[in-house]
DNA sequence: CACAGCCTTGCAACCGATTGCAAACCCAAC
DNA sequence: GTTGGGTTTGCAATCGGTTGCAAGGCTGTG
């Protein structure tokens, strides 16, 4: 079927080994052989098997990219950069969709089957000890919107979510929200605890505000909306923080079925600030993530890895801030 | 690092081959050996090198999954079906992101490196030259949402898109739209350009329409936006055809920003009804075109393909249909 | 011209598996 | 106790590469 190193090296009149260094940067061919090699090589339009070589080198490229986020869309964004970052510097993304999954179990056995070089995994929901099993198993690993902590038992790199929820507290407070409440992705995600807490904290810090919280049964817009219109129904407060802005868009649509202006009759704060948030339609409030320079730091943090896999697990923390738009009245 | 045949086969007082067999269906081993092998694997937490087995057998079930359209959020759902129809038959989506690019050369250099037993091109805009480039190389493929053919160079799967435009066309008209329009995607995209031509084809039908046309620079939200900013500068139509749903979303926030109602002041048709078009705020009218199963269909001929190569390139076409919702004038 | 020293080259072992083949084994029937 | 059948097993070659090592080639110097 494909081309192999022998039938190039039998068409140029060399070694084997001479054909594999003309392909392997930094060994030593002399130009005549090279030429004679590239020659037979580009006749018979050979290029070398990545996996054979991975057998030998120990290193196949293969980046395991894990995620169980394939219902909001600002992960069509996250894929974007991940893929393209990856892509950039000669790494080969391979997907695991989680679906319902929380076990590493299997996607640990999978990846090792296919002998990645390390793992990704682009989740805000999944706990530590998830992307710790990766590591658990010999697996260089970094968690991308994971738990933050000052001593990550693995690389971590994301945002400090328990201070995103301060400062949706702060924000809400400062325009004068005064009856406030939390309206966060599912309990069991790391991400809407995280904010929950946060949000709490600074909530106890202003003994004039009134709080309530619920939480959606997912990051989507049909889980913010049903949310939100179990608020409305039993009495909303004055302003949400809604911990994620696909949450957030659920619930203004849930705000405009009840006719009610966000902004004016009710005050909505986001977190992430996708591409959708900032259209004219939606014009969201919201906190921005800076997704971007997070993959950038993840894939940095891979490659180190790969250079020094024993490399001490770091937490890479970004800050966030408030991208005002139209869902909150404005400050007094 | 990684526990391997060898190791197993030692502790367990057996031949290498043994355990190799017995991880391989259909293999003969007696439950004597079999049950000394498992005990070993346990006990070392082995788990065969699927990359040093592809070696010999040739499978590596790895597939290539080639996209260029990370910035329509329909591609989230696409790539979670994908994704999941791929993993539920122990296939693994490796992903390739084009990003800007439309030469097939490297893509399919990169995946021949890594002996993907198929691809599967993704992609409403590639041409079938894109695809064939896959075939041509030996790389079994399939071209999901590619231009469909009565008799394809490769397998397509997905849907008649000039009957689609045809469909828009009749549409508006028998709403009583007199002034038409097609706000396509890229001029270079073949769904596009399909699109288009069924338009004008049903339109040349109805003497008493009007028409006018223009093509975005993207399947995008902005893109959409734009365009339709443009016309209402000009002077719009009273209908028009968005060649997707993201254009019409697009759409859609430049009438607002006009002040003008949808379904009422001016109409608008899209075509995918992703998820984002059932939403309350959107209630977008929608040529219905059904992702799932054309993703099952593009999957399941993976999996013929992998059985027999030579496979005779088939297209499968799924009917699409009217989802009648908020963007167009009722019916006279 | 001889020789030292570096560059280039091929040999052969190896990476972690699979598999055709033949030997060894088991069990049953005669 | 043989013989015959089918099973199970291990050997060794193979998949497509890489790489340490030693031999061979080249250069330049004395």
């Amino acid at each position: 079927m494909s081309v192999t190193l022998k039938e190039v090296a039998a068409l140029a009149g060399v070694s084997r080994s001479a054909v594999s260094r003309t392909f392997t940067e930094g060994a030593s061919v002399s130009p005549k052989t090279r030429s004679k090699v590239e020659k037979a090589a580009a006749e018979l339009g050979y290029s070398p098997n990545a996996l054979a070589s991975s057998l030998t080198t120990g290193r196949t490229k293969l980046i395991g990219l894990i995620s169980n986020n394939f219902h909001n869309p600002i992960f069509l964004e996250v894929f974007d950069q991940f893929t393209r970052a990856l892509q950039e510097r000669g790494l080969r993304p391979l997907i695991v969709n989680l679906t319902d999954e929380t076990e590493p179990t299997n996607s640990v056995r999978m990846l090792r089957q296919y002998s990645v070089d390390a793992a990704i995994v682009a989740s805000s929901t999944l706990p530590p000890s998830f992307a710790k099993a990766f590591h658990d198993a010999g697996v260089p690993v970094v968690h991308t919107f994971g738990r933050s902590a000052t001593s990550p038992e693995v690389h971590v790199v994301g945002i400090d979510n328990v201070e995103c929820g301060r400062m949706a507290a702060r924000e809400l407070s400062s325009r004068g929200y005064r009856r406030i409440g939390y309206l966060g992705g599912p309990k069991d995600a790391t991400s809407a605890m995280d904010r929950y807490r946060g949000f709490m904290e600074e909530v106890e810090k202003h003994p004039e505000l009134e709080v309530t919280h619920c939480f959606a049964g997912a990051y989507s817009f049909e889980a913010g909306r049903e949310e939100m219109l179990q608020q409305l129904a039993e009495g909303p407060a004055e302003g949400y923080f809604c911990g994620d802005d696909i949450l957030s868009i659920g619930a203004l649509s849930a705000l405009s079925d009840h006719g009610l202006k966000p902004g004016k009759d009710i005050g909505i704060i986001g977190l992430n600030d996708m591409e959708m948030s900032r259209w004219e339609s939606v014009d969201l409030t919201t906190i921005h993530q800076p997704i971007k320079q997070i993959i950038t730091a993840s894939v940095d943090l891979v490659e180190e890895m790969l250079k020094d896999p024993e490399r001490y697990p770091e937490a890479r923390i970004f800050p966030c801030r408030v991208i005002e738009r139209g869902t909150l009245r404005p400050r007094p």
